[in-house]
DNA sequence: GCGCGGACTGCAAACGAGTGCGGGCTATCA
DNA sequence: TGATAGCCCGCACTCGTTTGCAGTCCGCGC
C-alpha cells in the first residue's frame, strides 16, 4: 500500500518506518558506510571502483534512498539554500521575483528560505540571524536601505549576498534592479510628447536606492525636456505603497492643482492617486494623467489600465539568484551588478493635457 | 565594529569567526555541555540547581549564543519548521493566507518553509519529499485534488497535515475553507434580488473540492430562487485562473448568449470575463453582471470593481496554522475542521439586467 | 553509624553523513 | 622473491545538540 520502501525485509520488522539511512544502503550493498557516502557522491566517486560504485548506487535506488540534509548540513556547513529578504510577500511586485529566484535555484539543486521583514528593522536583523543558524548559504535582499549599516556588518563577516531592487551606498555588492533611470526618462519622455508641461512626480522613500535614483532621472528628464522645473510638484511618499502614495498626492493637490501629469515612483503608489482621484472627483486621464513604474501584475485590469514602465520581474529574480550562485561558487570573483531593461507600457491613464493642443 | 561576539579571546585568537557553540557557553559557565542544555532549555531547567542554571544563561547571553538548529534537529529530528505547499505564489490568492500563516507560526518559534507545485503532481511530489527530509513537522497543504492518492498516502504514514482552501474525499484529515456554499447562495441571491433570471455559472475545476462545492451551490440557489435551471449555463473551466476562465466565457456565449449574469468560480475566472468582454465589445454591468469570489487583494481597483464575495484569507492561514499545531503537539485529537463564514462584497460589475425593469 | 533517597551533574552514546588516515591487497619491477 | 607503488576500502572521529544512565554529594531517619 504504502509508495516508499516499507516492510521488505525478511524478518518481520514492520518497524521501519523511517526512510533508510546511509548505512542502510551500505549494509545492502556490503560495504561500509564511508565507502557507500563516496559512492554516492560524484565528486569523490573516482576514490571507490566502479563495480562497488554501481552496487551501491544500484542499492541506494532500489531502497530509495534520500541523503539526510540535516545530517549533511551538520557536517558540512553547507546547506544548497539560501535566505530571500523581502519586505512583504503581499506585495504583488514580489511574487514573480521570487518565482524567477526559485526557478534558477532549483535547477542548481538549491532551494530558498523566504522572509518577510514588515520593513522593520529589528524584525529583519532577526529573521536573518534565523536564516543564517539554518546555514543558508547566501542571501537575496530585496530590502536595502541607502545607509544600512546591519547589511554592512553581513557583508564584512563574509555572508554572500546580492541585492534585488535596491543598492546601498559604498557597499561592494552586486546588485541587479532594472534601468530605472531610463525607466523614468521613458515616462517623462511619454509625457512630454503627449504635451504635458507641469508634471509632478510622487517620488519613493529617499531611503532607498530606488527612491533617489528615480526622483534624480526625473529632474534631469524634466530640465532636458525644457519642462517646467518646480521644486514643489516633487513630494516624497513615505513608504511605496498605496496609502502613502494617496497622502502625497493629497498634499501635492492641497498645494497647488495645476499639474496636468504625475509620475509615480511605483505602481502602488499611483493607485494611491486612483484614490485620492476618486476620492476628489477627478477623472483620469481626462484631467490628470499618471503613469506607475514596475507593470505589477493585474495592473493592467484597473480603471483606467495603468501607463507604466514594465520590468522585467522573472529575469531580475533569474539573474540574482544565478549571481548569488556565482559568489558562491567563486568567492573570489568581484561583484559584478546589473541594470536590465525596461520598456514603456503605454495604456490609458495618460493622454493629451487639457485642453488638448488644437491639431 | 562587528555586532556579534568576534574575538574577545584573552589570547590573540583572532579566527573566532564561528558562532559560539553550546560547548563555548558550558566552558564559559564552568559546566559540561550537557547541563547547558539543561539548563538553557526551560522543559529540562528543573533538573539543574537555579544558581548553574543562572550561570549559563548568563553566559549564553554574554557570548550570544543561539542554538544550531541544523543540529538540533538531526538529534531530535523535529525542526520547528512546517511546509507550505502552495500551486504558485503568484496567484494574488495566497500571499494573504501565507502572511496568516507565518504569523502564527512564528508566535509559537516556528516558521514556514513554501513550495510552489504548479499544480503538476510530479513536482508535487518532489517538493513534498524535499519537505519531509528536511523533516518539517506537518504539512499545509492548499493543492489538494479530491481525489488525492498521494495524500492518503502521506496520511497513513502519519504525516501531521492540514488542507487549506480545499478537501479531498474520505480523507480524514482537517481542513479549514471559506464557506463556500453560502458564498454562492449569497452571490445568486444578489443576482436575484437584483432581478436576474438567466444566471450562468463558470465552475472552477470539478477535480477540486471547492468547484464541485461551489457549483453544488449554484445550482442549489438555482432551484430555491425559483431561477432558470438550464445546465448548459454552467461550464467548467480547466483551471482556476484567466485565461481558463475566458475559454469558458467564450464557449457559454457562442453557445447561448441569453444569460444577463454569471457568477465565477473565483475572481480570477472573472477576470477572465472581463477580457472576453473587453474582445467581444460586451459592457459590464450594463449588458451583463458578473460576480467573483474571493476577494483578492487589488480586484476592488478593477475596471469595473468586481462584485464578489469576501474570505478571510489571513484568518483562513492563521486558523490552519493553528489547527497544524494542535495536530503536532496533540497527534490524538481528532481531525476537527473550519468553515470561515463569507461575505457579500458588492461593487460596480452587477447592476440590473437589461431591459431594466421598471421602478 | 549506616543506609537511603533526592538533587545535581558529568559521561558517553547517539542522530546521519563526510573525510583524513592508514592498512590490505594486487601488480609491477628489480 | 622481496620491495614499492597504487588502488580501494574501512576505521574512527567530527559536526552541535540531546538524553539515558550512572556517579557524587548531601541530608535525613532509623
Amino acid at each position: 500500500m504504502r509508495p516508499n520502501q516499507p516492510s521488505l525485509t525478511p524478518a518481520g520488522e514492520v518497524k521501519r518506518a523511517q526512510p533508510p539511512t546511509l548505512r542502510d544502503v551500505a549494509e545492502a550493498a556490503g560495504v561500509h558506510a564511508a565507502t557507500a557516502s563516496r559512492a554516492l557522491n560524484p565528486s569523490t566517486r573516482r576514490l571507490v571502483s566502479a563495480e562497488t560504485a554501481r552496487r551501491v548506487i544500484k542499492a541506494a535506488k532500489t531502497l530509495g534512498y534520500q541523503p539526510n540534509p540535516i545530517a549533511r548540513s551538520l557536517k558540512t556547513a553547507k546547506s544548497s539554500t539560501v535566505g530571500l529578504v523581502i519586505p512583504d510577500l503581499t506585495n504583488p511586485l514580489f511574487p514573480p521575483i521570487v518565482r524567477g529566484i526559485e526557478d534558477v535555484l532549483e535547477a542548481e539543486g538549491f532551494s530558498a528560505w523566504i522572509v518577510n521583514t514588515d520593513n522593520d528593522p529589528e524584525r529583519e536583523r532577526a529573521r536573518i540571524d534565523s536564516l543564517r543558524s539554518r546555514q543558508v548559504e547566501g542571501l537575496i535582499i530585496a530590502t536595502a536601505r541607502v545607509d544600512h549599516p546591519f547589511l554592512e556588518a553581513l557583508h564584512e563577516q563574509g555572508v554572500k549576498m546580492v541585492l534585488v531592487n535596491r543598492r546601498v551606498e559604498n557597499l561592494e555588492v552586486p546588485y541587479v534592479t532594472a534601468d530605472d533611470a531610463t525607466g523614468i526618462a521613458l515616462a517623462v519622455r511619454h509625457l512630454a510628447d503627449l504635451g504635458h508641461r507641469r508634471i509632478a512626480h510622487l517620488a519613493g522613500p529617499q531611503g532607498t536606492s530606488t527612491g533617489v535614483v528615480r526622483s534624480r532621472a526625473f529632474r534631469h528628464a524634466i530640465r532636458d525636456h525644457g519642462l517646467e522645473d518646480d521644486p514643489s510638484l516633487i513630494v516624497e511618499c513615505a513608504r511605496w505603497n498605496e496609502a502613502d502614495g494617496a497622502t502625497a498626492m493629497r498634499e501635492l493637490l492641497d498645494r497647488d492643482d495645476r499639474f496636468t501629469a504625475v509620475v509615480a515612483g511605483n505602481d502602488l503608489i499611483a493607485l494611491g492617486c486612483y484614490d485620492v482621484f476618486a476620492e476628489r472627483g477627478i477623472s483620469c486621464p481626462d484631467e490628470m494623467s499618471v503613469v506607475g513604474f514596475n507593470d505589477m501584475p493585474f495592473i493592467d485590469k484597473l480603471r483606467p489600465p495603468l501607463t507604466t514602465v514594465g520590468v522585467p520581474h522573472n529575469d531580475i529574480g533569474a539573474e540574482a539568484a544565478r549571481m548569488l550562485l556565482d559568489c558562491i561558487e567563486e568567492p573570489e570573483r568581484r561583484p559584478r551588478s546589473l541594470l536590465l531593461p525596461v520598456t514603456m507600457v503605454v495604456r490609458d491613464s495618460t493622454t493629451h493635457p487639457r485642453p488638448l493642443p488644437s491639431p
